[in-house]
DNA sequence: TTGATCTGGACAAACGATTGCCCTATGTTA
DNA sequence: TAACATAGGGCAATCGTTTGTCCAGATCAA
């Protein structure tokens, strides 16, 4: 069990509030030097800590960040945490990460344990476009910042990057590699992300005069898994497409998978192009191109 | 900014332990059926939660727990922590989660500043076989398992697998396939998973009968860029290994990407096995033979 | 009518740290 | 020597919950 304060003062012989002012090194402090060495000495000796709960009882924070994303095991969201992590971390800060696995409910879950006062702020990188979350932590005055998807109204905070630009360059530069037939990959409709570099994908097309086949948009969602459906089903047209634009590294490594199963060679074969330079999927997927998104850089800004 | 107590109180117009009573179903509390409906719907209406700090105050209890990692970004971590949370949150619990990036100094200065109370214990990792953090908290008495890795003294609660085993497995794996010259790919002689794979991989050696080359055993750590520099070591030798076993995957991803640079066919020139089993891996590295580590049950375990 | 018992809650003391204000003893100045 | 200042800390309220104890009024039995 730690050491408390009037444990401190009683060994000393001055008052706990005394004990206090040293830790803080509170200016309006007027003590003698004898004591506050003596005070000095035994706060180090006994690695006084103040007690958190206290603490944060009087002073109303907690020095605690939340991050509530789908899944760390997506790299992109484990880079974007180390973001936070190194922003917060020096000041003193610890992070509790939260995983949604997509799902609304538990996101409200996670949002509601969290409230009543367990973290400061948090960071949010799960939200959906209407997300009535986000609204309650609007009500609820809980600080927090948007992160790499936005929500509706846009009155939140938000970092992030222009997922359509992003999505328009990539599928150019397969058009600019000769491809003619580019399938893309998609995320939920309820994602802004998804949307948004849909957008981009359609944009591009239409830049270079491709009439657009509804049949190459599969919606595969962020996962592995659905990266690998989706493209069996694209493989199995009878015109296949040539190139393939995913919505994140994370499907363009399913359809990696995929392909390599039914004897494709990437990129001779299968161009594939992805989202969010994720560092093994760039490794090891033989020429993916990939959109960059600095995921640690928007955790550290999104942690102030 | 939350409801307390005392203002629920004031609504109703009874005392405010009366209201903690209720939302607490304190079995002791005699309270008239009319008066408890009025307070459990206020409850309701405003959701209340008891405020963390004070509640932890009072009860010694923080309901948060730690997880302590080398770094998130490797996917074997990541699933050990959703392995935690997966154990944690059904219990009402918060996961703070820390990275270390195997630095010793970064693991004590994380776990200072979870002492303190801030955490009801902390799950750790990224421990060393010598490691004073480990011992620090044992003395300060704070609950704690180690995972994966273990330390020392063999005095903790520890969960884990039999790491010379699997690697031995693998290493006969690859000896099966036909290959005499293996090299390994070793970790830190620091770290528990590191000793006993290399003892592994020596075991499976010996057995086989194949003597031992020293310098067939390069240490490249637990991270890419050890794999990539390590492996070019081995690859510039006069008498290549035709096949390696990797201390773990992330390693093995970057001999796969050192090997493809010098045109080298995986497995045909170049038979790789890792360890972690961790899935982005698994599904790139064509032929990759992994050794399988329920890093997600060790979570859910650990939480106990 | 007098205790005794029961109902339905009220009271207040923690938990540990923070902080504005107050107090006492010793100089200092006029 | 009286008035004042300064040095060196002490006091106590407060943050919001929890819980062991206490209490006033109503009911009941004798």
């Amino acid at each position: 069990m730690p050491v408390t304060l009037k444990e401190l003062a009683d060994r000393v012989g001055v008052h706990p509030s005394t004990i206090s002012r040293v830790a803080n090194n509170d200016p309006s402090l007027r003590i003698s030097p004898a004591t506050r060495t003596r005070i000095e000495s035994l706060l180090r000796e006994t690695e006084y800590r103040p007690n958190g709960a206290a603490r944060g009882l009087k002073l109303r924070q907690t020095l605690a960040l939340a991050v509530v994303i789908p899944d760390v095991t997506n790299p992109l969201f484990a880079a974007l945490f180390r973001g936070v992590e190194d922003g917060a971390s020096p000041r003193g800060y610890n992070v509790v990460l939260c995983n949604t696995d997509g799902s609304p409910e538990r996101q409200r879950s996670h949002l509601s344990s969290l409230s009543s006062g367990r973290v400061d702020g948090v960071i949010l990188a799960s939200t959906f476009l209407r997300d009535p979350s986000v609204r309650w932590l609007r009500q609820q005055r809980i600080p927090h910042v948007l992160v790499n998807r936005f929500s509706d109204e846009g009155l939140d905070p938000f970092v992030g990057s222009d997922d359509v630009m992003g999505a328009k360059v990539a599928t150019q530069h397969l058009f600019d590699l000769g491809h003619r037939r580019i399938a893309h990959l998609a995320g939920q409709a309820t994602v802004s992300t998804g949307v948004l570099r849909r957008r981009g994908y359609l944009a591009a097309l239409a830049e270079a005069g491709i009439k657009v086949d509804p049949d190459l948009i599969v919606e595969s969602g962020y996962v592995e898994d659905g990266g690998v459906r989706a493209t069996e089903r694209l493989l199995s047209m009878r015109d296949r497409p040539t190139a393939i634009f995913a919505v994140n590294d994370m499907a363009a490594a399913g359809a990696y998978a995929a392909a390599r199963r039914l004897g494709l060679r990437i990129p001779q074969d299968l161009a594939l192009a992805g989202y969010n330079n994720i560092p093994l999927a760039s490794r090891l997927i033989p020429g993916l191109t990939t959109v960059d998104v600095p995921a640690h850089q928007f955790g550290i800004v999104a942690a102030r």
